[in-house]
DNA sequence: GTAGCTTTGCTAACGCTGTTACAAAAAATA
DNA sequence: TATTTTTTGTAACAGCGTTAGCAAAGCTAC
């Protein structure tokens, strides 16, 4: 069967040029303005030819989304070799997913559905100073007058926003309710308690 | 000039009729279904006249951006009456960032960018066992032996996560890039020390 | 009350998008 | 060479954001 065999290369041939197609237009111009037609374009195929690999456009997508999971995690495990220490693992592993994070950014955006259209002018809503001011007077009443040089209000309430908003994303990813058996309750108060304990002593 | 003030009454009421039929269509639809189009047949009016409301669509959602972080900031503010202990106030705040979130999911979305098309399928992508068994081992080996019982590792590890990934998600909102300083450097040694801290003591 | 001006609103179009039914062309089989 | 299978393209449907140009209504002044 050498002529099946053939016919299956050349399919998957196509197949990838439509992922490098694809990929080349998220990272040029963002996943917002990738569309299928210009796919098509771009690998000189008509679109119907797309659907003929890919059941939708989601689909497409989300191989990307699956590539970044497996990029990520082939990068934590880079990152622990040569540290049997578990809280340098842990160290290295936070830096290396924020690394990740920042020079992979097309694959994180996809991977968690940041940018949205209204995302970008996110930090300039000037509504958002009420929230930031309830927070911030909260922590620096908190820290105890000997720590006012070493704890930073700002530090602190940056680090507090992106605790909660971590959480809330990742716990709404799959499920708008918080229907989750009490666990992300957990979580909740574990983190609550380890960044009060880190201000106060 | 009674007759300018009806007018600008009148262009008023059909502001609210827009924002109004946006909203229900987010809220029953989700935002990534809402289309001017239809603002237009829920009010009855023809398209051009919503742009002479708001300039585009994003200006539209850009409206219930703002409202959601006053929404937001209200919870905050309203969870700290009657609680002058700081540590209180910082725990009250944080419970009342997790309510809002949950039970204002269409605001919470908007304001943060969630919701892409692969978001929803996010948890069940199997790639995904990789990147949390790399960290899982990691927070085991931290535990200390005499600790094993108080600490859950699925729970450290979605602490571990959630930090992270709010971290990266705060700093992506407005830069791609991760050139903020120092700052955000800072804010994540912090969150690092005191997730570290949690575990061992 | 009518003429002229201003404001308002609608129709219809442009250029996109994802997706698919159907026909043509090419290739493999008989 | 004729037939069948596979592959590919054309063209359409239904939707989107946005805007140019025109008709209608409302207001002002005579």
């Amino acid at each position: 069967m050498s002529i099946t065999d053939r016919r299956l290369r050349q399919k998957e041939e196509v197949r990838v040029l439509i992922l490098d197609a694809a990929w080349e237009m998220v990272v040029t111009e963002g996943w917002q303005s990738f569309s299928i037609r210009k796919v098509a374009d771009a690998i000189e195929y008509s679109v119907p030819v797309i659907y003929t690999h890919f059941e939708n456009k989601d689909a497409i997508l989300l191989e990307f989304n699956r590539k970044g999971f497996r990029l990520l995690a082939e990068c934590l495990e880079e990152a622990k070799i040569g540290k049997d220490n578990p809280a340098a693992q842990i160290d290295a592993m936070a830096h290396a997913y924020w690394n990740f994070a920042f020079s992979n950014y097309q694959y994180y955006q996809l991977m968690f559905g940041l940018g949205m259209p209204t995302c970008e002018t996110a930090r300039k809503i000037p509504e958002m100073a009420g929230f930031k001011d309830a927070i911030s007077s909260s922590i620096e009443a908190l820290t105890p007058a000997d720590r006012k040089d070493s704890v930073d209000p700002f530090l602190k309430y940056q680090s507090f926003w992106s605790m909660l908003h971590g959480l809330v994303s990742i716990n709404m990813l799959g499920k708008p309710d918080n229907q989750h058996g009490g666990l992300a309750e957990m979580v909740l108060k574990d983190v609550i308690c380890s960044f009060i304990k880190g201000i106060v002593s």
